[in-house]
DNA sequence: CATATGATGGACT
DNA sequence: GTCCATCATATGG
């Protein structure tokens, strides 16, 4: 039985949770049923620091980037819900957005940020909640080779290296 | 209420 | 690789 992430987990620097979610066992559950995936990309997101974030603009997103880590953090763009989870210690403004994920016990695309949270039915209600039963994480002792690059799909980005994804991932967003 | 915006996805060349 | 349909959110009046 893999032990689910704790509070502490997510309490360091987002880059170092990003990179440490890759290969760990993303755990939605939902009337009874509960639905596995292995997290396969992440990206490192900061605050106002950050000129992709739009936490610097949007104060209910900073507001929650600042609030305690393990917090859900959903945002909705275009057609489509993007699902972080707040990293740092409370007043960082940090958090790490879950880009693509490789189903385990189900079979629906989650090659996206926006494809994932629609396999997992997730949506603004998990705005603001809090790592639980729900959703949760679980360890896994398994080694994957990381790979680093720059963010995806932002306007302007940090000139370091945010984006983690698995090496030879068939789930990773194809861009 | 109206308007601007975009952390996307998918289809197509 | 490029292009575009689409829509929830934020913000201002």
């Amino acid at each position: 039985m893999l032990s689910s992430l704790k509070q502490d987990f997510f309490a360091q620097d987002a880059e170092i949770v990003a990179r440490e979610l890759l290969g760990k066992i993303l755990v939605r559950k939902e009337n009874g049923k509960e639905k596995r995936a292995k997290i396969v990309e992440t990206e490192a997101y900061y605050g106002p620091e950050d000129p992709a974030s739009r936490a610097c603009k949007n104060g209910d997103l900073k507001n929650t980037m600042e609030s305690n880590a393990g917090t859900i953090l959903v945002y909705g763009v275009h057609n489509n819900w993007l699902i972080n989870f707040v990293t740092g210690t409370k007043g960082k403004a940090e958090a790490v957005l879950i880009r693509a994920l490789e189903p385990l016990n189900f079979n629906e695309k989650c090659s996206g940020p926006g494809l994932l949270t629609k396999a997992l039915n997730i949506n603004k209600n998990f705005h603001n909640k809090t790592i639980g039963n729900e959703l949760y994480i679980l360890d896994n002792p398994e080694k994957v080779e990381i790979i680093e690059s720059f963010r995806i799909g932002i306007k302007k980005d940090l000139p370091k290296k945010l984006r983690f994804y698995i090496k030879d991932s068939k789930f990773v967003s194809r861009r």
